[in-house]
RNA sequence: GGGAGCAUAGCUCAGCUGGUUCAGAGCAUCUGCCUUACAAGCAGAGGGUCGGGGGUUCGAAUCCCUCUACUCCCACCA
């Protein structure tokens, strides 16, 4: 007869079923009567290829939604890719740059068709490896941030909120990123502990106007950690009250190098304790410094160049890189006799995220949109339980960012993104319109000029922040922006669960409750699962950069995707990170091939209909159904509480322990002999349910499965069918089969202990009831069972819970090492006896301790008695012979 | 500098509002087995004074205080 093979080869399998759930597009949805479940794909970079995260991600975000689907909800989970502006503007500048073209010799038009073209070139690769990992999205709802519907939402979004007063423009200190040349927001800023130097640095007075000061005071010593700052200072600030440096109040100090003259201001914002009491002031490169600017009308002077160079108010380092310029510039200083000295000094530094180079605090004009107001239902929503968060604890730091926000800086000086829809007046001024043509009626008006063309209005050159399309995400991708009133933004709208990674929830999680408030005025959905971060086995962050990422769909291709999932999952409670081990996979194949044999083991089996069902199948089926109700609540209840890698674990430890090495071995008839067909029927059904809890966390072997069980026709699909509910929780019965197994368990010690092959017959005489005794038979090979009313000569002997038991031997038996065993046990016992007659003899605990916990006691004081009885008697038989 | 979290077996973790023989699970380790589904396997075994100290209680891994270690978030100290 035809075997299948004993290993299982999932390459085959997955590529088969995801084809043919693709071709009868089991995973489309529209509106029904159903109760909607959904999902919306935290998208990734259009561009990117799978990592580690996604993996992980995308996983738990296929395991709910397939979990939903069975549970007879009707499920859509929305895939789609983000444009991801600075990330994919630097790819494509980077590549332009290797073919010899400079982005700045480009036009805007020129570039993004560049930018396109890469787009439609790389874009799109990572959906296809999701395929490859089973996910279940509905792809003809794919999305991306800047196609046609989305631009148009997120523009229409801009409008709006200008409209509505929260979004206005206006020069304030940004986080200028020198190499991606654009402002990025606070939260796109890494502080980094950074050893650097403290240069202490000589500004004499000056003497033009004091010359009579003596030598020893004519100047001021000024601590900085950066000198090339210099050329931008306006000013030297002091503490009013303090006494080290109060004999400069009212001086005038010359800035060296630069040799400009500027005052000595005081103002208690000054530390007097730090370095030298003395501050000095750079409105244009410092936000504390722009702050005292302002307050005391000083002077703007920027020194840099948008890349990062010093322009030409630094002269003779014009064009100089400003780290290039700090090294030359401290030279200089100690060359001039001006540095008095340089310290080691560990400070914080601020790193753009994407870009990974030290932000330069900068002055400019950008866009900003108004967050407090926005914030507040959103707080709200999270505090009393709208929006949950699993783990909960990621509340604690959503409330503080919350309750402390500031306006989002919305522009960037990029090109790839949604073009902010402002429109310049010749004559100064502006308009917010969504389209040129539409800002021209308002321009007119406001110019008093009716023959103003679209032509002359300049549309403002920045872009939007990527996050100011993806906060619209559950909404946009139903077209909810547009058409508040479609179908689809009714019927999926809120979704249901998030899947997301904790590093952004400040730039994306909070920001799309706000617009669900905002624009749907309800939750954008109602859980938020955080995944942890997939780090290496030393413990840090995968990542491309330090190339310890292993390729996913490499793994994919080693242990099959239903392995690196399960590889994925064991590990990975909410919010904790995740030390990947390729190990973990292979723990993952492994049970794809446990599962794989279990089928093997059941459809090898010959049913014939004439055998009656043997006693001891019939009460090993009660048990495992009953142990199947048992484990398909706990599963429930684990979902409920977003436990999936504990759920997949009760379900691993269901299959491989108790029903492949329990039941399987219970019913499993003689060599080559037929099995009844009751037995097999129900071996098929408890399989087939498994594959149902199993399905959506390996669904490509369950569909195969499911399958080739038989019966099921070319559209039907596991997925589709619904998930197995449970029955009567029969806890007694499960409880007596621990008994029987804690039985079997000792005869197997014995027969080892004594070298007595597994298939030797043996006889076995209990002092009592033998449990299952049937069951007990054939799992231990034994040829009777016998009740013993007295203890046999030459027997090895042992007890399980209250019963005695015997094996008669041939051979001669060690009597002081059976008893020594017993007694070990009867002294385990009675210690245990001790500790709980003296809680039941103690009137405190009895009068103060619940009666349940106190009949508790007293039914442990029963068990242990008898047990002791039993060792007893056990110990005598042994003794008398 | 502020805030949050965590500390349980070699590793990753579970242990809910104190009380089931509560000290657990998976992996890893060790010992036997190529037993007719599966060596990607089977049958067993060892391993932790629950970070340290103090307190509350009849009773503490669990509650309180304190110390230590680690992690993360926020913050403008030049």
């Amino acid at each position: 007869m035809e075997q299948n093979p004993s290993k299982y080869d999932p390459a085959a399998t997955e590529e088969k079923w995801y084809a043919c759930w693709m071709r009868h597009k089991l995973f489309k949805s529209v509106p029904d009567g159903r109760e909607p479940y959904t999902v919306v794909i935290p998208p990734p970079n259009v561009t990117g290829v799978l990592h580690m995260g996604h993996m992980l991600n995308n996983t738990i975000q296929d395991i709910l939604v397939r979990r939903a689907r069975m549970a007879g909800k009707n499920a859509c989970w929305v895939p789609g890719t983000d444009h991801a502006s600075i990330a994919t503007e630097a790819k494509v500048v980077a590549k332009l740059a290797a073919e010899g073209v400079a982005k700045a010799d480009l036009t805007r038009e020129q570039f993004l068709s560049h930018a396109w073209e890469w787009t439609h070139k790389h874009g799109g690769i990572i959906l296809e490896q999701l395929k490859k990992l089973g996910a279940s999205c509905d792809w003809d709802r794919t999305c991306f941030t800047m196609d046609e519907a989305r631009s148009r939402s997120v523009i229409k979004t801009f409008v709006d909120l200008y409209n509505k007063g929260l979004i206005y423009r206006g020069v304030r200190m940004v986080n200028w990123d020198p190499a991606a040349q654009t402002a990025i927001s606070d939260e796109e800023v890494i502080h980094r502990e950074e050893h650097g130097k403290l240069y202490y640095i000589r500004y004499f007075v000056d003497e033009q106007r004091r010359p009579d000061d003596g030598a020893e005071k004519a100047f001021a010593v000024i601590a900085t950690t950066r000198p090339e700052t210099i050329y931008g200072d306006v000013a030297v600030c002091i503490h009013p009250d303090n006494p080290k440096t109060a004999h400069m109040k009212g001086k005038k100090l010359v800035v060296p190098l630069i040799n400009r003259v500027v005052p000595v201001i005081e103002d208690r914002y000054v530390d007097m304790e730090f370095g030298t009491g003395f501050l000095k002031v750079t409105p244009a490169h410092d936000a504390n410094d722009y702050m005292l600017g302002e307050k005391h009308r000083l002077e703007v002077i920027d020194i840099f160049n948008d890349d990062g160079t010093l322009n030409a108010c630094c002269p003779g380092y014009e064009g100089t890189d400003r780290f290039e310029a700090r090294r030359r510039i401290a030279v200089e200083l100690e060359q001039r006799g001006l540095l008095e000295k340089a310290e080691p000094y560990t400070n914080s530094v601020g790193y753009s995220e994407r870009t990974d180079v030290p932000i330069e605090p900068k002055l400019s004009m950008q866009w900003f949109l108004k967050m407090e107001q926005l914030a507040k239902p959103a707080l709200e929503a999270v505090e009393n339980g709208e929006i949950r968060f699993h783990p909960a604890k990621f509340r604690n730091m959503y409330r503080h960012w919350m309750s402390n926000i500031k306006d989002w800086n919305i522009s960037r000086q990029l090109w790839w993104g949604h073009r902010i829809p402002a429109y310049y007046l010749p004559g100064g001024g502006l308009v917010v319109a969504e389209t040129a043509e539409e800002a021209l009626l308002p321009a007119r008006r406001q110019t008093g000029n009716d023959r103003l063309q679209p032509e002359d209005l300049r549309q403002d050159e920045d872009c939007l922040d990527t996050w100011f399309s993806s906060w619209l995400w559950p909404i946009s991708v139903f077209d909810g922006i547009n058409r508040p009133d479609n179908e689809d933004v009714r019927y999926y709208y809120p979704t249901s669960d998030l899947v997301t990674a904790p590093e952004i929830i400040f730039f994306w999680v909070a920001r799309m409750i706000m617009a669900g408030y905002e624009y749907r005025g309800a939750p954008c959905f109602r859980n938020v699962y955080f995944t942890g971060i997939v780090r290496d086995k030393l413990g840090r962050k995968m990542s491309k950069s330090l190339g310890n990422s292993p390729d996913p769909v490499e793994l994919m291709n080693r242990y099959g995707a239903d392995g690196v999932r399960m590889g994925m999952l064991l590990t990975s409670p909410a919010g904790n990170d995740l030390p990947f081990d390729e190990a973990l996979c292979e723990q993952g194949r492994n049970f794809n091939n446990k599962i794989w044999n279990a089928f093997r083991l059941i459809t090898g089996w010959q049913p014939d209909e004439t055998l009656a069902q043997p006693v001891a199948s019939m009460q090993a089926g009660e048990w495992f159904d009953a142990l199947l109700s048992a484990a398909i609540a706990e599963v429930d209840d684990l979902f409920g509480k977003y436990r999936l890698s504990e759920a997949l674990m009760c379900i691993y430890k269901l299959f491989w322990d108790e029903f492949s090495s329990w039941y399987l071995e219970m019913i499993k008839p003689d060599y080559r002999q037929p099995v009844d067909g009751k037995t097999r029927r129900e071996a098929l059904s408890f399989l087939e349910k498994l594959l149902h809890l199993l399905h959506p966390f390996m669904p490509f072997i369950t569909e195969e499965l499911w399958h080739r069980l038989g019966g099921r026709s070319d559209g039907e699909s596991i997925m589709l069918s619904p998930l197995p509910l449970p029955g009567k929780q029969r806890p007694d019965l499960i409880d007596a089969f621990e008994q029987l197994k804690e039985t079997v368990a000792a005869i197997r010690t014995v027969r080892r202990e004594k070298n007595i092959p597994a298939r030797e017959p043996l006889r076995l005489l209990v002092a009592g009831e033998a449990p299952f005794p049937e069951l007990l038979r054939r799992m231990c090979c034994l040829s009777e069972i016998t009740r013993a009313d007295s203890p046999p000569e030459n027997a090895i002997r042992f007890a399980v819970r209250a019963t005695g038991f015997f094996v008669p031997t041939e051979g001669r038996i060690d009597a002081a090492e059976e008893t020594g065993k017993l007694k070990a046990e009867l002294q385990y016992q009675e210690e245990f006896l001790a500790s709980v007659m003296k809680k039941l003899s103690n009137e405190r605990f009895v009068n103060s301790a619940p009666a349940q916990v106190v009949e508790l006691e007293r039914k442990k004081k029963a068990d242990a008695e008898s047990r002791i009885r039993t060792l007893n008697s056990q110990i005598a038989g042994i003794a008398g012979s």
